[in-house]
DNA sequence: ATTATCTATAGATCTATAGATAATGC
DNA sequence: ATTATCTATAGATCTATAGATAATGC
């Protein structure tokens, strides 16, 4: 990108404000509900000068959540190599961070549970998206467990599929009782969960 | 109601295949994304024709979840009295049975997920619904493990509150799951699930 | 030349209301 | 008198495009 020095600059925060926004918005009103207009008055510019930094409104939500993705990633001890070698203590400790870590970011939580809900048909802009993600966090918890269960960590009788299924269920119904109620405390029912599930599937005694 | 012959039938008639047919955009679409005269269109009248059984967009989406609501009743094996007196088997079992009925009912399924996430805030038509169906199911389940408790059928250590928002939590996100992608099989997991909870929090030998 | 903006506007929608028309049953 | 409809329409929106303007950096 060689662009100019200050147009881009205030193109970046422009972009960035715009992006902002937009999550607080498509957060609170989906896809469907938020408005170009809204987004743009909010953000100070008119709503075709928003057009010019993202094409189209799907092109928009993309963005966010990709932006979204991006500091998601960054937030995690854990770099993304790493985690396609966790043992399953490893992952359960992964996914409790995540829960516990969702705790502060109830925008970010409520922006992937409104998109997923509203993108399960095939039309919805941010289907590819949804759907990847659960794909990506299902085969890493399918390949932890697998993994668990060839070296005799865990119980030959377990189903890799059906334990990451729960596992992946757990934490996600938690979230959505939470941003019914933020009051729900979702960390103490996962930690009790994951004790639970180790128990029940570990071969040997306590982690 | 004395109403008249029919007119009354035909307005019946009319009503029930509107509230068909919204059910299937609110399921789809969400409220803020589907669109009164659409609906209007797929039954065969004009959209103020819509209004004329129901008075707003918002009283037709309540309308539909009403509906919803009592055919899903009606559809229980165990009656609303009993429901209050379950102890903890019965309570997995009753609640094994919605999953179960639910891999019948995606568009149903659909539609409550997308309104609980579209309605967590205040200002939505549906809040009242999202937050009252949750707090009533939550109830049932922390009455009937609290009875358990009391009993001495389960450990005294458990405590009923975080043991049911985890028993709703997977319920609600093996839904989830099984919305993005019709090939999970959530009623495994389910059964997986109720099994290892009811081994670890009952004080005495299988059920 | 590139970038970030803007105004104006096309072309579709939306929901809800006003007011008319037809049919049925008291 | 009641009920179910309809047409017409007010009054707001929406997204996306066309085309102009200003500023910066080659």
């Amino acid at each position: 990108m060689a662009t100019t020095e200050s147009a881009a600059r205030s193109g970046n925060l422009s972009r960035a404000r715009i992006l902002e926004t937009a999550a607080e918005q498509f957060a609170s009103l989906g896809y469907r509900g938020a408005s170009l207009r809204r987004i743009a008055a909010e953000v100070g510019i008119s709503q075709p000068g928003l057009l010019h930094h993202f094409g189209s409104k799907a092109a928009l939500l993309n963005a966010v959540l990709m932006d979204r993705d991006w500091r998601d990633l960054a937030a995690s001890s854990i770099d993304a190599d790493d985690l396609e070698k966790l043992d399953f203590a490893g992952l359960l400790d992964f996914m409790a961070q995540i829960v516990e870590r969702n705790v502060e970011r109830r925008e970010l939580v409520q922006l992937a549970h409104l998109t997923a809900a509203e993108a399960s048909g095939a039309d919805h802009p941010a289907h590819e998206w949804v759907v990847g993600r659960v794909k990506y966090l299902r085969g890493l918890c399918v390949q932890a467990i697998r993994r668990g269960v060839d070296d005799g960590a865990l119980r030959a009788d377990v189903d890799p599929e059906v334990t990451a299924t729960l596992l992946i269920a757990a934490s996600e119904g938690l979230e959505n009782q939470w941003l019914l109620d933020p009051d729900t405390d979702m960390v103490t029912p996962f930690r009790e969960f994951t004790d639970l599930l180790y128990r029940s599937v570990a071969v040997s005694e306590a982690r």
